[in-house]
RNA sequence: GGGGCAUUCGUCUAGGGGUUAGGACGCCGGCCUCUCACGCCGGAAACAGGGGUUCAAUUCCCCUAUGCCCUACCA
């Protein structure tokens, strides 16, 4: 069988940043492209003039990149099948309006929005489907022509044909459609602008798209557009409707359910890896008992098959724990990479040593690294380098309260600041000095860690001891003999 | 109101006429251990309800319930 090129298309309405649920079903074409070797496009639906901004595209094709995902052809990018946003494809749509006016397909509507609304809540009022009625479909040629003349706006109307559809959807299968279901729709607003169900099939037809991957939201739209397709004698595309994320009180997924843009999450120092991991397996599964997924290996698994068709409800612990487990597969160099802005924005006077990928915080990362779930906590379990105050201290303050742990204390700040020239070596040396002592054990190890980080829990003392004794050029980090002093200010006599 | 889609642990899901209904997140317990994590081991936890069909339904059909989406001169 001659199969044709796989030609999947991205289309989001530039109204402001990428949402989850957008960016999955960007995914989902996108992965499909690739697993198929066909193309990956993007095309800008802008033609509701009053929210499209510029802006807003860019945001999404800036959020569509930190993803990982490219587009073949596109705004800018170009291609054979151009333009690619909307508002720069009138000609066509006007084109194919008006043959559907010339074959009788479609009519010309001069009710105004007014009149619309009442005829729509009247029927509502009277337990009818509120479709349109029909007024303008029986107006003679004379009273068009007259109306015309007098300049009365109007809109083009599709004429449904009544007759029964059916879609063979490649994640549903089969979906029906009695006669009636639906009224004459709009194709053309009275600004000459065309309207959603009308442009997406110029589009997917010209752009000779094969498959459309979109949200389940469009499946009754789907309707509308079977009978474009067929009005002009087109083949439609195959569609495949993947259901809905939601949130945890399951509805749609929106801003009230928190962070909900892709641009949040990368705020919140989530990794672009453990994002596509997570928004793939909302509704795709490969049929294995398998979670872990990099960006070619899901290329590799991926089908639209597999998409399932009941809704999801996007759960943040999940995804938290992909980032971590990303997080931990990082080298040294890529978690340098993805912490820098992070690391910066904490603490700028380490800028020139993150930019340059300093060995100190190369070993400083690595410290942290099987601890961190979020980037953004990075700041947090480093802040101990930088701080040293244990008056405000209430965790110390109740943990040196107890003889046992002051003494050892005193000990260890004592024993270390006797040292001349610390290294790690003689450093563990003097520390482990105090075993004499009878302090072993957690005994030692935790007021040495109280006394070193001022806190009980950190960082491997193995890992955060050459940190703190190799970093001492670096004038914002308190060192070890520093800490020690302050120790002894503050819990000395 | 009409139409469409959906319904397996709290959540993401596998499975699909005969299974101890599997995995993952989260939760609980344990191990490891200087802490917190990581890692490892174990535990509690599900087929919405009712009718059919069948020797046998969680699986197929119908109905009900519930949820969601569409029903715009939004996309």
């Amino acid at each position: 069988m001659n199969q044709k090129p796989v030609r999947v298309r991205f289309a989001p309405s530039p109204t402001g940043h990428l949402h989850v649920g957008g960016a999955r079903t960007a995914l989902f074409n996108w992965l499909y492209a690739r697993n198929r070797g066909g193309k990956f496009i993007l095309r800008i639906e802008d033609t509701d003039q009053a929210r499209s901004t510029l802006e807003s595209e860019e945001m999404v094709k800036h959020d569509l990149k930190w993803l990982g995902m490219d587009w073949d052809e596109g705004p800018e990018t170009g291609g054979d099948f151009g333009p690619y946003r909307q508002s720069e494809r009138m000609d066509f749509y006007k084109k194919h309006a008006e043959q559907l006016l010339a074959e009788g397909k479609a009519y010309r509507c001069f009710c105004t929005d007014a009149e619309l609304t009442a005829k729509r809540e009247q029927a509502e009022a009277e337990n009818r489907s509120p479709h349109y009625d029909g007024t303008c479909l029986r107006l003679s040629e004379a009273k068009i022509q007259e109306k015309l003349a007098a300049g009365v706006p109007f809109t083009i109307r599709f004429k449904v044909p009544e007759k029964a559809y059916t879609l063979y959807d490649v994640i549903r299968g089969k979906v029906h459609w009695e006669p009636g279901t639906l009224g004459d729709f709009i194709i053309l607003r009275s600004d000459k602008m065309p309207v959603y169900n009308f442009c997406v099939v110029i589009d997917d037809h010209l752009m000779e798209i094969s498959h459309v991957v979109r949200a389940e939201e469009h499946l009754p739209n789907t309707l509308r557009q079977l009978m474009l397709y067929e009005a002009f004698g087109w083949k439609p595309p195959k569609f495949a409707h993947a259901s809905l994320i939601l949130g945890q009180d399951r509805s749609k997924l929106s801003k009230r359910h928190g962070a909900t843009s892709v641009g949040q999450f990368k705020e919140e120092g989530y990794l672009p890896e453990a994002m596509v991991n997570y928004l793939a397996l909302l509704g795709w599964n490969e049929g294995k008992d398998r979670e872990e997924y990099t960006v070619p290996e899901l290329i590799k698994a991926f089908s639209l098959k597999r998409i399932n068709n009941s809704p999801s409800v996007f759960d943040l612990d999940k995804l938290k724990w992909l980032n971590g487990i990303h997080l931990r597969k990082l080298t040294g160099e890529q978690l340098a990479e993805a912490a820098e802005p992070f690391l910066i924005r904490a603490f700028p006077f380490l800028k020139s040593r993150v930019e340059n990928r300093d060995v100190w915080v190369l070993s400083v990362l690595k410290m942290i690294q099987n601890k961190v779930v979020l980037l953004s906590e990075i700041e947090n379990w480093l802040q101990f380098l930088f701080h040293y105050d244990l008056k405000e201290n209430e965790e110390m303050r109740v943990f040196f309260s107890e003889e046992a742990h002051l003494t050892a204390g005193r000990l260890l700040a004592e024993r270390i600041l006797s040292v001349k020239n610390l290294t790690p070596e003689n450093f563990w040396e003097a520390a482990m000095s105090i075993k004499e002592d009878g302090f072993k054990g957690k005994a030692l190890f935790h007021p040495l860690r109280a006394l070193l980080s001022g806190s009980l829990s950190g960082p491997e003392l193995d890992a955060m001891v050459p940190v703190l004794l190799s970093g001492t050029e670096i004038p914002e980090l308190v060192s070890i003999p520093e800490r020690c002093r302050s120790f002894i200010e503050v819990f000395g006599k």
